[in-house]
DNA sequence: ACACAGTTTAGATTAATTCTAAACTATTGA
DNA sequence: TCAATAGTTTAGAATTAATCTAAACTGTGT
């Protein structure tokens, strides 16, 4: 039983992280990890944290943000210009984007299956495959 | 031979899409569809009109940049946040992103074989199918 | 040539993000 | 327990890409 006190799991993942578990740091994380697997913009962030009444700059959301997915905690997807999106589900997946609501949905990676990928160029190697599906609302 | 008087393909292309042609439509068509595939930024375009002279605001690349995406004469491709990349190549095709140098490479859409693809969620169609191949130096 | 709709442009504006430097706080060692 | 210090946070300024505005300009059809 060493998860009745709040919170200590955030705690712990952020020591691990190298990160020290700030109140900040740690009110993003509640916000961010408390839930199921959700994909939010920094302004979505911040705005969730005014919202209860958790003292965080707009800064420190960015600086926050930028350190948890340095350390592999979140996953930055970008799909649409002058917006990042960061997602919480940081396995192997793909995504849904709503082009008319700027939402975000998790495919699970097994539900896309890739048979052939060319080889990376000369020096390189792969880092991450990104598969962004488009959709927007069937026009009748 | 009606391909003979300069850039005659280029005014075709742009009355075929509604567009005037204009100065500085076929001076940006003809920086773009020149030569080969390429993949420019605004600021890319912009910079190589001015290098060859041509005078053309960068307001003006960015309204025509939209104009021929819009026509279909582009397409464009989001990798970075903040930065919107046009790629000339507007058939089915993917895109290697090289994260050191910010640079785009073509993939064709027969190099990719995608078996499973999930159905597009209730009530929407889906628009494009994006796959970017995040590859950077090798380290050594 | 004329008129008009379509274009271009400089410069102001916006939106997202990053930077800066001063104030604050967790951690370490005495 | 209490500095000292290294790491954090923050307000506000700065930056960047992109868009907007409204006035000047230019193709096009008659």
């Amino acid at each position: 039983m060493d998860k009745q006190r709040p919170y200590s799991a955030h705690i712990d993942r952020l020591k691990q992280a190298g990160l020290r578990p700030t109140k900040q740091r740690l009110a993003l994380a509640r916000l961010l990890f408390g839930a199921g697997d959700c994909h939010m913009t920094a302004e979505q962030l911040h705005l969730s944290a005014m919202d209860q009444n958790v003292g965080v700059s707009l800064a420190t959301v960015y600086n926050t943000l930028h350190q948890f997915t340095e350390a592999g905690l979140l996953r930055e997807v970008v799909v649409e210009s002058g917006r990042s999106y960061f997602d919480t589900n940081t396995s192997d997946h793909h995504h849904f984007f709503f082009e008319g609501k700027g939402e975000l949905k998790d495919i699970p990676g097994d539900a896309v299956e890739i048979t052939a990928l060319p080889d990376a160029p000369e020096g390189t190697e792969v880092r991450q495959v990104d598969i962004i599906i488009r959709v927007a609302d069937r026009k009748s």
